[in-house]
DNA sequence: GCCAACGTTGGC
DNA sequence: GCCAACGTTGGC
């Protein structure tokens, strides 16, 4: 039994949102193009489970969580010219990025306010609440994440 | 809309 | 391999 990691995803809800997550049930996470949230996401097996938060939004927070259905596996909009994710290094011979399938599993009746999140005591420390963290794929300890879970169904 | 923080690029 | 310039993210 290999044990089970946790995450946490970002997203503008005007292009992706956690209704949209749960409507969708099941979604590929792609387009990422940064180095450090790729290996996070080559990092994460089947089972994991993620925070899904909303940034560039009013206000910013933690919606809910999903579960990681589907390992790492090459990102092919990033060779494709039509894809606003087209990155001309890439190929399917050298695929650079990758992308994971992540399915709905939970959406908080209210969004935990990032405002608030920082207020919390249980939760110094977590790398979202760190300044200037602008990482959109990043890890998140279990006692973080078990937080965030107790905070969001209880409301 | 501002701007701080961070990542990437490219000249040297 | 340094670092200045530039681009992007994302909270406010």
């Amino acid at each position: 039994m290999i044990k089970k990691q946790y995450w946490l995803f970002k997203s503008e809800p005007t292009a992706y949102s956690i209704d949209d997550m749960k409507k969708d049930k099941v979604t590929y996470w792609d387009g990422v193009r940064n180095y450090q949230a790729r290996n996070n996401m080559q990092s994460m097996q089947k089972g994991d489970l993620a925070l899904f938060h909303h940034s560039n939004a009013n206000p910013p927070g933690i919606a809910g969580f999903v579960e990681i259905c589907k390992e790492a596996y090459p990102d092919d909009t990033a060779w494709d010219p039509k894809s606003r994710y087209c990155f001309k290094k890439s190929s399917p011979e050298n695929p650079i990025w990758y992308r994971v399938d992540v399915k709905f599993v939970a959406k908080f009746p209210e969004v935990l306010a990032l405002g608030d999140l920082k207020e919390n005591r249980k939760l110094e420390g977590m790398v979202l609440l760190s300044k200037g963290s602008r990482l959109s794929v990043q890890p998140v300890e279990k006692k973080y994440f078990e937080v965030i879970r107790k905070l969001g169904l209880k409301k």
